[in-house]
DNA sequence: TTAACATATGAAAAATTATTCATATATTTA
DNA sequence: TAAATATATGAATAATTTTTCATATGTTAA
């Protein structure tokens, strides 16, 4: 009868977490930057590979580093990013897994 | 230089797949159903535990129906859902570690 | 110091999603 | 069969999020 879930702070954490993977171009940036093992790419190159705007990817950039999931550092003109968290990791190879897995 | 993820098929799959789970009214009712080892609950029950209105969780109760991730079983008035996917509790336990761990 | 390049950003517009409200449907009980 | 209970649903509204557009900022090169 008691409800034992975890406390609303909890809850938004993992509403906020979650749905920061849940958009198709972050989803892509996130793969850019998991090409290869600490990968690490400039913005350019996230657009150029992502196939989004440059504004948009510098907007969903900016929400990624928000959460504390990607490093920046800039080198010049330019920007790189990498990313950061392990949770990231492993909630998009479960929801990959999940993807490739029906039908 | 060749951008490897996946198809877009399977990001959107991947997309889908996360957004579900990153709602709180969701969440709720998954941890409900969470609550025990395959515990089935009715709807009546959902909607105290989680506090949302009758209608919302209805209306959650069927999008996660669709994306077939909980079992339907009508028993005389009462209907009562279950949890399916195994994705989605890895998700939620992923999301859960994250969320708690930090500060 | 101006021009060119790389990235960031505010504000508006477009799109999507969550929530409510009113009501419908299904089942049981009186 | 009518009333009561449990759940579902369509349509409207509210809220949030994504995307674009125009432009600003920071850095290097000429």
């Amino acid at each position: 009868m008691a409800t034992k879930f975890p406390n609303e702070d909890i809850l938004f954490k993992m509403r906020d977490m979650l749905s920061i993977v849940s958009d198709i171009t972050r989803l892509k940036i996130m793969f850019t930057l998991l090409d290869e093992e600490n990968a690490e790419k400039c913005v350019g190159e996230i657009v150029d590979e992502t196939g989004a705007s440059q504004s948009l990817v510098s907007h969903q950039l900016k929400t990624l580093k928000d959460f504390d999931l990607v490093s920046v550092r800039r080198d010049g003109k330019k920007v790189y990013y990498s990313l950061k968290d392990d949770h990231v990791r492993q909630l998009i190879s479960v929801a990959l897994e999940h993807a490739m897995e029906e039908e």
